[in-house]
DNA sequence: TATTGTTATACTCTATAACTATA
DNA sequence: TATAGTTATAGAGTATAACAATA
């Protein structure tokens, strides 16, 4: 077990903090602008974008929901609400007939292409602006090695270590 | 203007993917455990934490809600959730007749002691294994730029460059 | 008038569980 | 039996606008 040492120091703590404050901050402006310019939903925008960079600009259900939804319900909401506005398409795969082939369309790309220069200034202005580039390339090293040790450990590892409370509140 | 450039590089790319991916999947781990371990939404868990971080365990809603809500009324939904529980008290406050003091009670402090072993253990498992000291360090310091810089900036100076869509709103 | 906070309301999103159909 | 996806449903959270009270 990797945990026994119950606190954090000082410089730990700050990391935490700042990671969740700023990527609060943008990820808030970002949907804001999403909104505004393309009436997207930060997901709905992560799953365009995931479409439009793969091949064919298609992926299998399960496969788009990787790292962008938790619940395969979601979604489903989601892909039915980018199916209604025109922006993917939904078919049977051909290899295998459980699954299900989301495409964007071309409609999907207008609303990406119409969505991605305010996008970007945004991130330029308030996540780069203060940034030289070689904090850049250090924060991408760093944060991709975070990631992607987050992606490999297994959600359940450590969660279940605290007993649930024994107090059971009734409510009317 | 700051932005004029329409792109961004792969690396500001990868920093973006690995930023939001990171505190996303970090996010809804400590989502989990604070839920399992003391039923508390993260924003909840924000609240009391700020609470307790503050002289005589005391704030201001205003004040409160600086960095962890965005609107007033949600700030309003969630003091009302927490007091219900007996987590924190809302009392006039002596000096300003309009402000409110939302103090944290000692429920509200040993519910917080309950959730803080689970949680920081999460941070030690998922955000702080992979990395060596030097790399808290340096994330330290620019993740704390970044986010003061994104703190100073008015959120609306990128977001309306966008046009609005051409649809009305109308009044009832 | 400006500020502090609440209420009413409507909406978006998420998740669980039960279900269907294919492998 | 296991996997892919949908549906129904219920709950949590958020934001906007109208409102009241105090500064």
């Amino acid at each position: 077990m990797t945990s026994e040492q119950p606190s954090l120091d000082a410089t730990q703590l700050g990391v935490y903090f700042a990671l969740i404050e700023a990527s609060s901050l943008l990820k808030h402006a970002v949907e804001q602008q999403l909104q505004d310019a393309g009436e997207l939903s930060y997901v709905q925008f992560q799953l365009l974008a995931s479409l439009a960079d793969s091949p064919e600009g298609s992926r299998r259900m399960t496969d788009l929901a990787d790292g962008v939804v938790y619940s395969r319900s979601g979604l489903t909401y989601q892909a039915q609400t980018l199916e209604k506005r025109g922006l993917v398409t939904r078919t049977p795969s051909s290899d295998d007939e459980r699954s299900i082939t989301v495409t964007i369309t071309e409609q999907g790309h207008a609303v990406l292409a119409g969505v991605f220069p305010g996008h970007i200034a945004i991130l330029g202005d308030l996540l780069f602006a203060p940034l030289s580039r070689s904090d850049i390339e250090t924060l991408a090293d760093i944060l991709g090695r975070a990631r992607d040790h987050m992606r490999r450990t297994p959600p359940r590892s450590a969660a279940p270590r605290q007993r649930k409370k024994a107090t059971e509140e009734r409510s009317p």
